[in-house]
DNA sequence: ACCTGAACACCGTTCAAGT
DNA sequence: ACCTGAACACCGTTCAAGT
């Protein structure tokens, strides 16, 4: 790659970051590129669509992710461990509106970091498993189910005029006491274990 | 009113209705102008902007969910009439693409039928009071806890490639789990009464 | 090879001109 | 009074012309 193209590509995913981290996804391609002083041209060649700008993004975010999940695998008690994971994950979204949006819109995507998200599955089936050995997680739940749990609960996250902003901690104890072994009802067939991935939606932009 | 205003108007709720029901809130009003038979402007002249033709069309359907919660409240089972309707409202949710938007970016706004809203949440409080006293529901849910839940859970509606369709069910169920007087845990202050309302966000359209 | 900005298609919204 | 469709502002995306 010539040496201004790589430059230009630096400049690009750090001017995105700072945008949409702020100001989430619906930031427009002509200001991130004025941003980055390049270009619109220029950001789509080196990004093919604004996903993909984005899911540049997201790669980098994921490894915060696994980290996490890793501190929580180690965790002794296993029901802390599952409930740390949870609150950090939405304490992310709440911090970084970029995030939130794309779990909303589900435009998580396989690619680069594919291997990643399994490492942080595997992780989360661990403590999941320990969690029930233990006695303490219903014993039907997967860790395919923690990424809708945790839209699910993201999606009360969103702030509104009069309303303490932390609402979603409230759902968020609702939700795990739901998860905890004690009267746990038949909730049928979890989710096959790819189906966390979703390339059918796009982002959306909101209305002007 | 004249005549015709009032053939055009009622032409365009139809046209909306059946156009939002369908394809959800991404249609645009070119598109509906188009079926109802009348120029763009016309639109605009009966709705001031898109999300007011929307909010027209969502008058009509609250009168169902009223329906439900008053059904709901007759049931001598107070934990069955809760449930069924938490299972009714996402049914419906699948069932018409529009509500489940809707509700998913918080469009559901005050107006014509702001008595309707109050009289479904107090339905809902006389159910959640019942299932407390009766020792099944968690003592700390409120009426206006149940549009966020509903929200969350419909989070987890979408149908994807390779997944089952209706797997909202699963999470339905971990959260009513949830919300049972078993073995719930302290979750905080609940939403204050007029917080279900949200008029800042607007209608989110697909990217191409 | 890569960069650039004008041009394009597609949205919601406005408005001058008609009846 | 009300209707109409061209025009506008704003998005993501493309591409002919430059270096």
């Amino acid at each position: 790659m010539r040496a201004d193209a790589a430059r230009n590509r630096t400049r690009l995913l750090k001017a995105a970051e700072a945008a949409f981290t702020e100001h989430g996804l619906d930031v427009g391609v002509a200001e991130i590129a004025r941003r980055a002083g390049v270009g619109q041209g220029t950001l789509f060649r080196h990004f093919p669509t604004k996903d993909d700008l984005i899911a540049a993004i997201m790669d980098q975010r994921i490894q915060e992710v696994l980290e996490v999940a890793r501190e929580a695998a180690q965790n002794p008690d296993p029901w802390a461990g599952l409930e740390r994971f949870f609150t950090w994950s939405l304490e992310a979204q709440t911090r970084d509106r970029a995030l939130k949006d794309a779990l909303a819109h589900r435009i998580i995507r396989e690619g680069a970091y594919e291997e990643v998200r399994r490492e942080i599955l595997e992780l989360l089936a661990t403590i999941i498993r320990r969690g029930q050995q233990a006695g303490v997680v219903r014993p039907d739940l997967t860790a395919q189910d923690v990424p809708f749990l945790l839209s699910a609960v993201g999606a009360s996250a969103d702030p509104f005029p009069g309303a303490p902003t932390g609402i979603w901690r409230r759902y968020l104890t609702m939700v795990l006491d739901g998860l905890r072994a004690g009267g746990a009802s038949d909730a049928g067939e979890p989710p096959p274990a790819e189906a966390v991935i979703d390339l059918s939606r796009r982002v959306a932009r909101t209305g002007s």
